[in-house]
DNA sequence: ACCATGTGGCTATTGCTAGTAGCCATTTCG
DNA sequence: CGAAATGGCTACTAGCAATAGCCACATGGT
């Protein structure tokens, strides 16, 4: 009987493959094995069990998406910074929607691997949004603004939740224009 | 054997009560059935299996968040219309988590009664956005916005994406001053 | 009042899932 | 080259949705 040569890593790999393209909700441990030519329970050997795979799977997304977020807004600033973050998330997200939705869960408390790559991603906003000129709690609405229009558009988009497929280019530069310029002219709060 | 009197209409109220207090993701046909003092096969006479359960939460969720949000604008116009709507929205869907998230799946392609529900909600929108001088293209755009903004705040706040809960309540009247300020002065596109 | 029909429960069963126990062949390392 | 570790496996349990088919209760007509 000759051995499969699974890894951790091939295994959550997969899973990531599989999510991408069939959605978050038809990763099981069964059809996992089928594509991986082995029986369900030999994953456990690698992984322990689905949460704990689902788990990893959210916080390597989270981490990803991080470092893209960041890549993304090299050498640029302010308002092209923005832009650029901007779509550079709705592009990770496109790409890869069910490892984006994977990444939707909030780490529970202790956790600390999930909670630094879940606040990677925050404060790699946060570093663009402070050089215009944004400090402690106006900064706080303002991440929480631009994290919510954008995640809002990018899950509406992927559920389908836009109901003509048309123009959604053109909206969502509309969008990342809109927010910019609102990005730019936000003023501490009364 | 005393009957328990079941309808359609208490398997899905119970259902919608499950949901609103412990995720979408647990309600099951056997812990629905348990509450309801009933087995689990009893339910298929009332509902035709876990899929048409979810979908009739769904279309109901979608019909009641129309309501709401038509009735929150009546009375009301330009900003302050659009202002307590966004109002409305975030309150229903923290009073309703499990329903909100039901909504959130698009109509499968022919199911007019799913259409009708969801388009109700996004003609709900057009109608307060409408007044602004918004047609065509620029409206929709607008209406993409505003449904981006609420949905991705409601939905990161309900997951826990915000990490510090402080604060939530002034963020949120942020978003809402922002989105009326921009929808108010949201003009034709290059 | 009573019988006939329809219906709302039930038990029993199937098939799919996650997860556990324990075996054994292969690999790896002293 | 032998011993230990390891990565597969089969066999099993338990929970879930769903179907088949039974039977008692409720209802309505004569």
């Amino acid at each position: 009987m000759p051995r499969a040569g699974l890894t951790t890593e091939r295994v959550i790999a997969e899973a990531e493959r599989m999510i991408d393209d069939g959605g978050l909700r038809q990763l099981t441990l069964a059809a996992l094995a089928g594509r991986l030519g082995v029986r369900q329970p030999s994953l456990y050997k690698h992984i322990d069990g689905l949460g704990a795979l689902e788990h990893h799977v959210a916080i390597r997304a989270k981490a990803e998406l991080g470092d893209v977020l960041g890549r993304a807004a090299i050498g640029r600033s302010r308002g092209d910074a923005i832009a650029a973050m901007a779509r550079a998330y709705r592009d990770w997200a496109r790409k890869h929607p069910g490892r984006y939705q994977a990444a939707q869960r909030a780490p529970l408390p202790g956790d600390v691997e999930d909670e630094v790559a879940s606040h990677r991603v925050v404060s790699v906003v946060a570093a663009v949004i402070e050089p215009l000129g944004l400090h402690g709690d106006d900064a706080i609405d303002a991440i929480r603004t631009f994290r919510s229009a954008l995640h809002g558009f990018v899950s509406l988009e992927a559920e389908g939740g836009f109901e003509l497929p048309v123009d959604l280019e053109r909206s969502f530069e509309r969008l990342v224009e809109t927010l910019t310029t609102v990005l730019r002219r936000w003023s501490p709060f009364a």
